[in-house]
DNA sequence: CGGCCCTTCTGTATCGATCCAGAAGTCTTC
DNA sequence: GAAGACTTCTGGATCGATACAGAAGGGCCG
């Protein structure tokens, strides 16, 4: 029989209620009673207030929900989303919370049973679309979400941590319009449904479904267009997953090309790093042959001398940890915009002539 | 008024029981009622049952607790590491459960606090030394642990999985020892407390601390003894981590030498690919100038064709959480040994001649 | 047709804590 | 010295579900 507050109430001789107060509510008694309850409750082998109990009182379950796409490893193998995890964790410490993962492996009825029987006050979706099915059975659940993704129709109970992704592409690309460039390709992820490495062709970043590649693609484009490149003369290449090997694959067939582009824009540094592998392997100069910038400012970024858009994941995690279990009555501060900072590095330089 | 199970029995006509029924019992009702219930479940908009409630009352919380020292960042930094998580993940679908992740980050107050209060059925422990202050704050809590440290005073409670790794150890050493190499250096992480990288001088590798790496420095150390080579002969190289980066580093000070080695043996393959990368810069050739061999067997260690000795992280999370969950009766099961394997690549070959 | 089993559903007790109104005792204060 | 304020502790109600014993009804068999 394993020992409740109740036990350790009657061993010291004290009602139920002072002793969970010594626990929970330490202005409550005199500090002389509450070592004395505490010395009997180790002597008794008490393990403290009952986690579960103390959920269904305080309607509170003390963990913050993290919902993955695809498997656990994938997820980690990106930077960025470790970094992002980093940030949630260190506020669900700071409001005395843990830290639930959950995978959305399986398949979609294994996933849903999974959302709904999680003991979490609330998620944080990351790189999960925002009509992703998962996010309707923890909409179902009544449960606060934090998103990364913007929208017009959001519901005024959406909080939302982001940045403005399409000001930070057009900031990357009008950077390269400055040095000249005019003959260029975009690189991205989740630009067709299919997930293929090849370029594609659609007929504007507006086609994209994925929330994120589609507006740095339209940032991209902005700047471009405004320089009076038209959307037709861009060569979109697309990656089948975000990692270097495919963002190497993926430049390939713009960089084996007699009118190869002067720069590469790169939705995500993976790719961006894996467009300097490409360029490395072809004997290629970053920022003289070829002008290549990626986005988030991964550690490897600054190494590799690639140009970037910073971005701080931990900062994005805590807020939106912060957000989720303490959602200010104002709304507007229910929506949480980060900087953004363009970086110049090596591997961005002026147009090479002849090409431009 | 969020709805409960009692407001949907209300609504629909029938007991409580019978809603509850409906969710977790199937079998105990007919499918026309159940299919109702959750129609009417559906429009009123209740989420299912609360999981709080159910863990109160179940007594089971739902979920397995995994224990990281260090930052959150570092761990998934490991591939093994991650591996391993999603093996247990693996496991805590199958057993309707989730994954709380507990990073001890913080101080040692706060770490034991977030132990006390985390809703689990058990921990897999992993990368955490069996005396860490953790493991007494879990055991306090009344309950069961995994780890992967074998031990002579392992009382019955504690479950296990893991490998021989000394023997795998051995094994490796036992390779290099039959292709002639009797100088050799010993490189591992958590040698000294201090974690420096650095040569560093021992009397034996019964001073390591840390399980894991002492037991394979044992092993290495029982092959090479067999052949006759001394504990005093032999260059212990510690790595302030188990990173690539520390890993070429710390090789750097037994390849400068005049007297370098023909053989360094790593306690983990990231810090094998360190060598290999020292090895890279010099222009030493691996397998013919200096053998190299790794331990894990992750899959970078295949495409740098490093010899290695072979361990399945998934498989090893997936029993661990299995034994959590589902403890068998027979005390001989709660002890898992998984087989290993030596693979030999490119990175060993015969030691070159006039060193050995 | 009575007895028995089987399916389907009900009602009560219970899991282990927290909340809150209030009681008892102590200390100020006029 | 009585009223009021403050500290310290108590008891009962409650959070939302599940377990389990048992009741009601229908079908089968001898």
């Amino acid at each position: 029989m394993r020992p409740t507050l109740q036990t350790v109430a009657d061993a010291v001789g004290v009602s139920r209620s002072t002793v969970s107060n010594a626990y929970s509510n330490p202005d409550q008694l005199s500090a002389e009673l509450r070592e004395k309850i505490f010395e009997v409750a180790r002597k008794i082998g008490y393990p403290g207030p009952n986690p579960a109990a103390r959920s269904l009182r305080r309607g509170r379950a003390g963990a913050i929900g993290v919902l993955f796409t695809d498997s656990l490893p994938y997820a980690f193998t990106d930077p960025y989303a470790v970094q992002y995890l980093r940030g949630v964790s260190e506020a669900a410490e700071r409001y005395d919370s843990g830290l639930l993962l959950v995978p959305l492996a399986g398949d979609e009825k294994a996933g849903i049973h999974a959302v709904q029987n999680a003991a979490v006050d609330g998620f944080c979706i990351y790189c999960v679309p925002e009509w992703h099915w998962a996010t309707d059975a923890i909409r179902s659940r009544g449960l606060p979400i934090v998103t990364s993704e913007q929208h017009d129709d959001d519901r005024p109970d959406v909080l939302y941590v982001g940045i403005d992704e399409r000001g930070a592409a057009r900031a990357a690309a009008a950077h390269l319009v400055a040095l000249g460039h005019r003959q260029v390709a975009f690189l991205s992820d989740y630009v067709v449904p299919e997930r293929i490495t090849a370029p594609v062709h659609i007929a504007s970043p507006e086609e994209v479904r994925y929330y994120t590649a589609g507006e740095r693609l339209r940032g991209f484009r902005d700047a471009f267009a405004e320089a009076g490149v038209a959307w037709a003369d861009i060569t979109v290449l697309s990656a089948a997953a975000n990692s270097r090997e495919d963002g190497a694959r993926a430049a390939a067939y713009a960089l084996d090309r007699a009118d190869r582009p002067t720069a590469i824009l790169a939705v995500t540094d993976l790719l961006a790093l894996g467009v300097l592998d490409a360029l490395a392997v072809r004997g290629l100069r970053p920022g003289r042959d070829v002008s290549v910038t990626g986005f988030d400012d991964i550690p490897e970024a600054g190494a590799a001398g690639l140009t970037t858009i910073r971005q701080d994941p931990i900062e994005r995690g805590r807020r939106s940890g912060e957000l989720l279990l303490d959602p200010p009555d104002d709304p507007a501060s229910r929506r949480v915009l980060l900087p953004t900072e363009l970086v110049v590095r090596a591997s961005t330089g002026p147009a090479p002539h002849g090409w431009s």
